[in-house]
DNA sequence: CCTACCGATCGGTAGG
DNA sequence: CCTACCGATCGGTAGG
């Protein structure tokens, strides 16, 4: 019996599989591992163009095994985007509170905002909003609600800013509409900014204020 | 002969088939036909999540008969995008040829150009344009840069308006990175802008220009 | 979390 | 342009 077994089961591991590093053998993190490579296949390749057994893959496990965490491939999207959200949301409120924000000119609360923003799309491991933002079109209308309470809450603490600016005559456009073409304007950076060119995420902060801001009176 | 062929060809229509208008019935533009539903599922669903199958039933086909028009699912894609931006651009010239471009001052030019921008997205049947900016990613290095040529013209067209107000003060960002930015914010209106809402692509435009340019002095 | 597998769908094609 | 079809891939699952 021992000798049968040991013939059929030589248990080795196939040869092709991606070696974990420490961090990832740390157990009981498996599943944000998974939520990890499924980011960033996202992003790279989009939703429908990543098979769940590239995510595996990239995650060091068998084909099936996403969905011991994940319920669907649908689901572990949704999970990519709503951990992209809380933790954009997150960031935002920390690096509001870091730069004291009620301290600063509304200008300079602009720009907090914006160069925080570049950083939720373009940081190291910041592969969640992306998805988030040019995924939409595959989650439901309840996961798309799900989210619109997150996007609120990011949205609005830009709020009171734009209506500062507006009021003062440096940002002249229709406040609702201002918000949603800045957000154009940003968001759409990740079909062409490569961060190992010249321009650096200040620059580009720069260039959007000055874009956004007429000269201070 | 004549009878068994009778009976051998009963020449009746399936009944599912949606029926065809009198002009798709005109022939030679079959191809047309299919290109111009492939651009509205694909707006609709994405490339992925669009098969050939509801492509070829939306033009009245059957499944196999896309392959009979273009040779692969890529390549009707990229015909779409093409088809996009040759349009475009002349539309382009077209509503600067009609407006009398050179006699307009800088900022009548820009708002020309966006107000024309917001027709190439949102005009009837326009659903090449959007395509080909969200669907980059699904067509090959090779394609994109044929199309970057295309590309290039219909930015060319912005560069000496955005240079222009520059100069005088009123666009005061980095030329080059108002421009992408300036792109970024009328394209992602795609994900956002419902024409059955209450804002026209006249307030889009407003709006955009407003946010840009500061005050003229 | 792996093994082994299923049913469905999909892009594409030969031949007419 | 249709008919009939193929091979590959994919999301997902039962059972351990």
């Amino acid at each position: 019996m021992q000798a049968a077994a040991t013939v059929s089961a030589p248990a080795k591991r196939p040869r092709g599989r991606p070696r974990k590093t420490a961090d990832e053998r740390a157990d009981g993190n498996r599943r944000r591992i998974v939520l990890r490579h499924a980011a960033r296949l996202f992003r790279r390749k989009g939703f429908d163009a990543t098979s769940t057994r590239d995510i595996a893959a990239a995650a060091g496990m068998q084909s099936g095994s996403p969905f011991y965490h994940f319920k669907s491939k649908q689901a572990l999207l949704f999970a990519v985007m709503e951990e992209g959200m809380r933790t954009a949301l997150q960031q935002q409120r920390e690096a509001m509170a870091r730069a004291g924000m009620e301290t600063l000119e509304p200008a300079a609360q602009l720009r907090l905002l914006v160069r925080n923003h570049f950083e939720n799309l373009f940081g190291a491991g910041n592969d969640y909003v992306p998805v988030m933002l040019y995924e939409q079109r595959s989650i439901s209308r309840a996961q798309q609600a799900a989210l619109a309470e997150l996007k609120g809450a990011y949205e609005g603490d830009w709020e009171p800013v734009l209506r500062a600016l507006h009021a003062s005559g440096r940002l002249r456009a229709d406040v609702k509409l201002a918000r949603l073409m800045i957000f154009g304007a940003l968001n759409w950076s990740v079909q062409w900014f490569d961060r190992r060119g010249a321009a650096t995420l200040d620059d580009l902060a720069d260039a959007a204020l000055a874009l956004f801001l007429s000269e201070a009176p």
